[in-house]
DNA sequence: ATCCTTGTTTGCGCCAGCGCAAAGACGCAG
DNA sequence: CTGCGTCTTTGCGCTGGCGCAAACAAGGAT
């Protein structure tokens, strides 16, 4: 029973379905699949036709993709109210990305006929749809600029409060980013290696400003990221 | 009169007022406010509060965004039937990138309110423009990828062959890229140095993969350059 | 407790690509 | 034709960050 008040709980925080109604809300539900997924399961790989978008109802995912030679990028981690492949609506593509459970993760899938017919039952949803994928072209421009422009060290840290903000929770030592996060995600993240990701997170907890532990960061001084971030 | 019938043509041949019939071109261009461009000439400032999309109607955009410290990349070079600057219809925000024009250019725009109007009055542009964001979106996070994964000369073959196909003209010699293009703006669309491109083109001028002068480029092998871009 | 898998740290050497500096080439204006 | 501003080339030295290798640590399973 808790499941459906979370699920439920998740599209009214959605961006996707804001200014619906809560009776349209449960139409919404009910043309719905609900997913569960296990830490590690893959929703859908990058490459993959595409049939359905997905909204996270608890949990979170990660959202990559590959090059040629498997090397990996991060593109962001979602979690409860939050879209992804919105391209499998409209568009008749692979999904570009792979996007992977990191922890006990349910979602709900729509296909894309069923999201077609949802959005021309309440238009609002494709405004909505729109403003979305905006904010996600905004950040990865963002990301861009600063992969392009700014040295490793200042990415690292663009990183860790950009996690911060999407997945921190508030704990007495600091700032708890609460998505199991190895070196080498954080590297994935930030366009470098986990060497220089490792090496770099070591001096900042002599400094006091994190603490880490394996597949854990803790944030104890947001604010001298912050400034470090920002500095000329 | 030639003005005139580029506008149309350009508005049939758009993306965003795809699928709408003459007479809703009509609508559409009558609510359109014109703008002419000389070469060098900024349409929006990245920061300027964002107020109308625009349509090129003939000419080009070059879009761009700045670091804090004044570093620049170039996100992509738009032409004839390209919109730009949705994010001014649906969000309260400023541009994210800066356009200038790079040759004579004709724009028409439309202010938030209008475009709100056409978009209720056509629902298929909304369909439309969501669409091309989501391209643009694909667009980028491949870009990242590159920039994240890939070697410095590989970017710079990958950056001529968009180049290529998004502005280039066939003669005698090969492709011409139809826009001023110094190395320095190369550069800023690769992610790397006006030094490196100068070298990594004179090796490629040497191969007889490309011919180069001042702000010009001729890609006579395109081959050789997808071969190479590809390789392992 | 002990093993084993998986993740983290750090020393070390190396090199791709950066960026200065100076010379050279282009093309427009007068 | 000449001058001048702008763009391009290339030699040279340097360094940020990569990546191997090896040791170390954490935590789960038996």
């Amino acid at each position: 029973m808790e499941k459906i008040i979370t699920i439920s709980d998740s599209l009214r925080t959605s961006d996707v379905f804001k200014r619906l109604t809560a009776d349209q809300h449960d139409v919404v539900v009910k043309h719905g699949l609900r997913k569960k997924l296990s830490p590690k399961k893959i929703l859908f790989h990058q490459g993959d036709s595409a049939q359905s978008c997905f909204l996270v109802n608890c949990g979170r995912l990660k959202l990559t993709k590959l090059n040629a030679q498997g090397r990996e990028v991060i593109f962001r981690y979602i979690g409860a109210g939050e879209m992804t492949a919105a391209v499998a609506v409209l568009k008749n593509r692979d999904y570009p990305t792979t996007a992977e459970a990191v922890e006990e993760t349910v979602v709900t899938g729509w296909d894309k006929q069923t999201m077609m017919y949802l959005m021309r039952l309440y238009p609002d949803i494709s405004i909505n749809l729109l403003g979305i994928i905006l904010d996600r072209l905004e950040d990865v421009q963002n990301r861009y600029l600063e992969l392009s422009t700014e040295r490793v060290e200042r990415r690292i840290a663009l990183t860790l409060l950009r996690l911060m903000r999407s997945a921190g929770s508030k704990t007495p030592e600091g700032i708890y980013i609460d998505i199991p996060l190895g070196r080498q995600n954080i590297a994935d993240y930030s366009g470098t290696t986990l060497y220089t990701v490792s090496r770099t997170l070591s001096t900042w907890e002599k400094k006091g400003w994190i603490k880490s532990g394996r597949e854990r960061i803790v944030v104890t001084d947001p604010h001298a990221l912050v400034t470090f971030s920002e500095a000329i």
